[in-house]
DNA sequence: CAAAAATGTAGACAGTGACTACATTGAGAA
DNA sequence: TTCTCAATGTAGTCACTGTCTACATTTTTG
């Protein structure tokens, strides 16, 4: 005979984290509830409070997830093109950026709920600020390459991450917004960070 | 003696939808709840389902509402430049609606809501689209006067709607975005929209 | 003026978040 | 190793919520 389901899950804050990711992707952040998680793993309706006192706390920690997520998947794309300009370098980190909300929606829409903000812990405010400091710094150094050197750095950093954002946002939350194609994807996704961060510039072959 | 409280409320759906605003404003999407609109009302639990048959319902009228008034903001700051060429119509429109925006929080939030998508009544849709198409309009025009001819109208609309959008969920929704000052944010905005749509080239004593 | 549609009321039900007291387990001090 | 206690999970409870019913009152309409 199996092993009795053992007294201890072993690993359930993490577990809650990952199914209230897939409730929120399936069903919406409006239909998340704390019993439902823990249903769907097999545990008492009052053990995740053991993990996190409130449902607004889940919520806060899933942001944080997610903002650190984000910042992996920026940097990651960042680090592929070590040694380019900033230019080049900044434009993949928003193409990086981009394609990483629109294929982890239930987590970028954690990062953007309007109610996260109410209740952010410290772990939070670090997370989102590790994000911020890692595109701030490439922003900045687009600037001394001169990219808008007649702006203000705080303005023109505000702007560069208006973009990715607000494309984001739109193209997740707002209803009958074009979507594209799977195929077209990362077509769109350089052709609109382009507006942003051109690099068509740095690119030989590409002289009209 | 005062004339008894009458049966009938007289304005209810307008009444709830006035106050399910303040209440995010107030406290947030999380925190509403149709039992507490009818208690502040002085209706009885069951009166708001006349007029929304869910909770769902009512966040979807209360976008729809949201999308209008978006579109009458943005509208009304471009009929001030009336006759201008079409770069000073949309910048104009820009920073209308990031105005709009961030003084009608509430109803921004509702236009962004991850979960109206989901329950988007007809009404939404075709509120929402007069929206679109009223932005859109401009911006072909903005192109056919030289604003990025080379890129596909759809990107160009697409990234044109991103930046307003993107600024207002970050400086509403992300803890810690630098919040500028109340004296600022003409100023703030009009550094920003340039960015998007320049205005300046058309400004004699800018000329620098 | 009568009938019917619209609107509001009151009660019920299951589901939820959050709290409590209690049970089980595992890790470190003795 | 054994004992102790903090960490973790369970079960019960409470007020509150969304939604559904049956019924009451008012307004509209034919």
């Amino acid at each position: 005979m199996q092993a009795a389901k053992p007294y201890h899950h072993g690993d359930l804050r993490d577990a809650v984290l990952e199914r209230a990711a897939e409730i929120i992707g399936e069903e919406g952040i409006e239909a998340l509830s704390l019993r439902a998680i823990a249903r769907d793993l097999g545990v008492s309706h009052g053990a995740p409070n053991r993990h996190f006192k409130t449902k607004a706390e889940l919520l806060s920690a899933l942001a944080t997830k997610a903002w650190s997520a984000a910042k992996d998947a920026t940097l990651m794309a960042a680090e592929k093109q070590t040694g380019k300009n900033a230019y080049i370098r900044l434009n993949a980190m928003g193409r990086g950026f981009l394609k990483w909300a629109l294929t982890h929606r239930a987590l970028f829409t954690a990062l953007m709920h309007p109610d996260v903000t109410r209740y952010a812990h410290d772990e939070l405010l670090e997370a989102q600020n590790e994000f911020r400091e890692t595109v701030r710094r490439v922003v900045v150094e687009t600037q001394a390459e001169g990219r808008h050197p007649e702006v203000d750095s705080t303005i023109l950093n505000l702007y560069t991450n208006s973009v990715p954002f607000g494309l984001a946002s739109m193209l997740i939350n707002v209803p009958a917004v074009e979507q594209p194609g799977e195929v077209d994807l990362d077509v769109l996704i350089a052709d609109l960070i382009e507006l942003v961060v051109p690099v068509k510039q740095f690119s030989a072959d590409q002289a009209q």
